[in-house]
DNA sequence: AAAGTTACCGAAAAGGCTTTCGCCACTGTA
DNA sequence: TACAGTGGCGAAAGCCTTTTCGGTAACTTT
């Protein structure tokens, strides 16, 4: 019955199906459904129903065509598989989906050539912004300065300072994790971390020995114990530091996994904790914080909150209002079991 | 010096620019640059050279506008922060990415709503397909049957067996499990998993359970330990097990992260992985399979795989070859050394 | 030298939408 | 009755690219 009015086979129904369907010309349907102004109550209901009838969905390719902005921005991330741009991902996800945003997801496999090439299609594709999310917290190359769109550097700076970057503050939260144990009675306080070619590590140490300095504490156990960001360097440093015969009664751990470690020779030796020893980490990785034995208390360096920021800052430089150089955000301190007696 | 042949201001070159620059029509233009055969080799290197100068990046909205296909698919997810999207989505990306396609990708967090409202921006961006990837493996409801783009369920196969769905073999997984088990020369073997109200742990437990019944085999512990999918399950339930006084020899846990809690409660009876108890996981967590005491074995169920499969169905799909129904895909035991003596 | 090929190139349409501007038919006022 | 003012609608331009088709010039053939 509604044969004659449907659209070509296959095609979905356009505009101008709509609008002769409807018995309007094509501008005032397009007004009708974008709710403009110039047009009587009465059409206007003739022709969301006709759109209706026909299932329409304006053609968004046309619509950026003609607007010169596509309402779409870029994710460019170098580790999928990693930790760290997950977190961001939603929190940009967040902050644009809200609205009218979509995002493209591309991963460079740390492949500088396939992120090249990943930006082109990207600008082809006549993206509004872009996010670029590191890896790791060290500085990286800059996209360069002349890219038509506006970008935001996410978790590793990039290392152009006239480009919009945003990090955790990792010396601030190094500073936490001692004040949260100091704040718990503890006083001989040692730090077991990841690789010291990681300017995470270099600067949660920092953090952490910067911190006991100024409330005139040693650090126990002599020194930073670098390593790698991963359990088995965890137990290995642990049970290093116990040899030596130190009196610890903390240890602040670099990363969860390190944490985890830890905790497994701490076990492993018939100590307490938190009572003997108290463990706090970093990333608060909910799966290995919240299954351990007891609860670990984690340094929380809030990326979801930094993807939200990223995608906010991203907004702001789309409508002109940019502010170079390189943000920090804080991070804050979730307290379990491995700090705190569960009484 | 250039300065009379640059587009207006803030707008990037277009092809008209480009043609201008070069002294040749739009027409010629066009066909140099996309190495169409009808333009003479001097003209299309100065066309070239011009696109070059201009750093000329054509267009591709107008060009999908015109071609009817955008080159994009959307890859809809309702888990980021879990275990299985993300593999899915390297996959995918990877089996598209080699070309020209871009992905977009939305998270519904789970809200039905807020899934409607990605598809319909999703359609309205003209995508040439959407990849749905479940956070379980319980079937979902479907998109629906006109959705004038194909539809591949990853993960979570659809509930209409009229759509195109791939999945784990998760019953297939469980015999894996029980015949490496078998084939280290255990036979009292018990099976520790999560919420019996996933598909996942229903359909592992009877792999498991009918694999020792085809072997001859019973299943120690008497019944499958059906709990929640963590740490701490994983370790009452294994002393829950030994606590009864069974001739348990080995242990196949529902996940990686319940084979971590088995194994410290294991560690805590002094019991010597894999000598005494030998004990596997599923979904091979590199996180947490390699670090744990032994490295844990771990029945992979080839995720990136799956992503990668999705995406060749969706292509197929996409040309006309649609093959409805669910496919399943064969998992793999990735041995360590706790089921193997490590040397 | 006239006719027929070839090789290059350009004009124009198409794709779906938004927006400006002009047109028409009203309404209210002098 | 004549006028300005207003509300509602349509024609057409424009966004950027690809592709078809027709045209021009140079070349070959008899």
């Amino acid at each position: 019955m509604t044969g004659e009015e449907a659209p070509a086979r296959g095609r979905s129904a356009t505009l101008s199906d709509v609008a002769k369907a409807a018995g309007v010309s094509l501008a005032t349907a397009s007004k009708a459904l974008n709710g403009k102004d110039q047009v009587r109550a009465e059409t206007r209901d003739r022709v969301v129903r006709a759109a209706e009838r026909l299932a329409f969905s304006p053609n968004a390719l046309a619509r950026s065509l003609l607007a010169g902005r596509s309402g779409t921005v870029g994710l460019l991330t170098s580790d999928l598989e990693g930790r760290f741009s997950i977190p961001i991902m939603m929190g940009a996800e967040d902050a644009f989906g809200a609205g009218r945003v979509s995002v493209f997801l591309c991963d460079a496999r740390g492949d500088s050539i396939r992120e090249q090439h990943h930006v082109q299609a990207l600008l082809s594709r006549r993206v509004d912004g872009l996010i670029v999310v590191g890896s790791s917290t060290d500085p990286r190359s800059s996209l360069g300065r002349n890219l038509s769109v506006p970008v935001v550097y996410a978790y590793a700076p990039s290392e152009d300072p006239a480009d919009v970057s945003i990090v955790t503050d990792n010396v601030d939260a190094g500073r936490r994790a001692v004040e949260h144990l100091v704040g718990a009675g503890r006083t001989r306080i040692a730090h077991i971390t990841g690789d010291a070619s990681y300017a995470a590590a270099r600067d949660r140490a920092k953090g952490v020995t910067d911190t006991l300095d100024r409330l005139g504490l040693q650090l126990a156990g002599g020194s930073v114990l670098f390593g790698s960001w991963n359990e088995p360097w965890g137990r290995g440093a642990a049970r290093l530091l116990l040899d030596r015969d130190e009196q610890v009664d903390a240890i602040v751990a670099g990363s969860d996994q390190i944490a985890r470690g830890v905790l497994d020779a701490l076990h492993d030796r018939q100590l307490r904790i938190p009572e003997d020893i108290a463990v706090i980490g970093f990333d608060n990785w909910t799966v290995l914080a919240t299954n351990s034995r007891p609860q670990l208390t984690s340094v929380d360096l809030r990326l979801e909150e930094l993807g939200r920021l990223a995608a906010q800052r991203l907004f702001e430089a789309m409508d002109g209002d940019v502010r170079p150089g390189v943000e920090t955000l804080q991070s804050r301190v979730i307290t379990r079991g491995s700090t705190t007696p569960s009484h």
